[in-house]
DNA sequence: CCACCTCCTTAGCAGCGCTAAGGGCATAGC
DNA sequence: GCTATGCCCTTAGCGCTGCTAAGGAGGTGG
């Protein structure tokens, strides 16, 4: 039936597999079917390695932010450039997959890992001399713009055919993405993001 | 079989039933089958009236959009002021309806009267002094900032079981969140807000 | 009277997440 | 060496999903 002997599965096997057909078929893409297929095997084989499906896509929201390599500031780094690099380096991450905003945006609890890295930035920005709540807010507002923004950078698709003679009809809008300003890519979230932490200690 | 005869449906009442039944039983229970059954059809029914479920979705996202009732700024009333309470106005119309976020964020595509509206804006920011790009930039973030936070604050659930005893190892986040830093809520809401549109012009 | 259009019905397809029950196979205990 | 105990996978199938095909009731216009 098969070629060789397969390797048996585990969760992390699930997820690499699963972050790979997302890439190549998207979110609707992927079922347990088809995910099961991939690995070789038959779809029940799967829940004796997760228990539900949302527990894979909690999975993989884990691995997609966990590969954004963020951490704690560098040793001179002033706390708003870090800020500003990771949410770089997370947006990047949300961008590396298809559909991966849409991912972490529905996952319904994050790992444990994600946690301790948490605390970790958290205390290191206390030691930059915020307060517990200052860092948390900072933290918060920064991911949720990230969250915000990728989210809609990845569901831009072309124009409904039927909006495109309103648009027309919206000359200020026109000038304004004539100017670069669509609502995704580099600049626009640099704008947004530099307002966001300029303004965090007003 | 049934008790009176019941009036033609239209795609404005599937959009208002199915806004209702999103309440009652959240965004997975709102099933085509469903949305005719409260409607007294049958689940084909409904297609008369919309192509695909996702339009239906995309109607519905349309209607928390514009309850919103958002619109350019008053007569003396500053940008940044306008900015603000349309943010707050916008978060209080996804939160009026459950998983409204969601919706709103998956939406593929918006309306036209939502289209409308954002000119609106648009050019009346540039009548304060903005530029088009700074405008659509301006409103982009502050949209996208919103959709992230509500995002995250619907989907708050009771913290996992096994995610307990790992939070007791996160001596900074306790503290932050024992000081109100929890990632929903109006105060947190307003720090964000308030920093992005401070930072604004910088 | 008949043709047409609107709006709904019944029937059913392919696919979904998931469960129940059991089988092959390696290891551990005797 | 034999049996028992697990692990990891199989086959079968349930109840649900979005959606399509085909047709029928009822009003309108020629």
């Amino acid at each position: 039936m098969s070629e060789t002997k397969r390797p048996p599965l585990s969760r992390d096997a699930l997820i690499e597999t699963a972050l790979r057909l997302l890439d190549e078929v998207g979110l609707e893409g992927v079922t347990v079917r088809r995910l099961a297929g991939e690995l070789g095997v038959q779809s029940p084989a799967l829940y004796w390695h997760i228990r539900t499906k949302q527990e894979l896509l909690d999975g993989i929201a884990d691995a997609i932010i966990l590969a954004a390599g963020m951490g704690p500031p560098g040793d001179g780094e002033a706390w708003k450039d870090w800020l500003a690099r990771r949410a770089r380096a997370y947006r990047r991450s949300l961008l590396a997959h298809r559909d991966g905003a849409r991912i972490v945006a529905t996952a319904t609890r994050l790992g444990t890992e994600t946690l301790k890295l948490l605390e970790q930035e958290l205390s290191a920005l206390v030691a930059h001399g915020l307060t517990p709540l200052s860092a948390l807010r900072a933290i918060t507002a920064c991911t949720q713009y990230v969250n915000g923004f990728v989210l809609q950078e990845q569901a831009a698709r072309p124009p409904a055919d039927d909006l495109l003679p309103l648009l027309e009809q919206a000359p200020t809008l026109l000038k304004a993405i004539g100017e670069g300003g669509a609502a995704h890519g580099e600049e626009t979230f640099e704008h947004g993001l530099r307002a966001l932490i300029n303004g965090l200690d007003t």
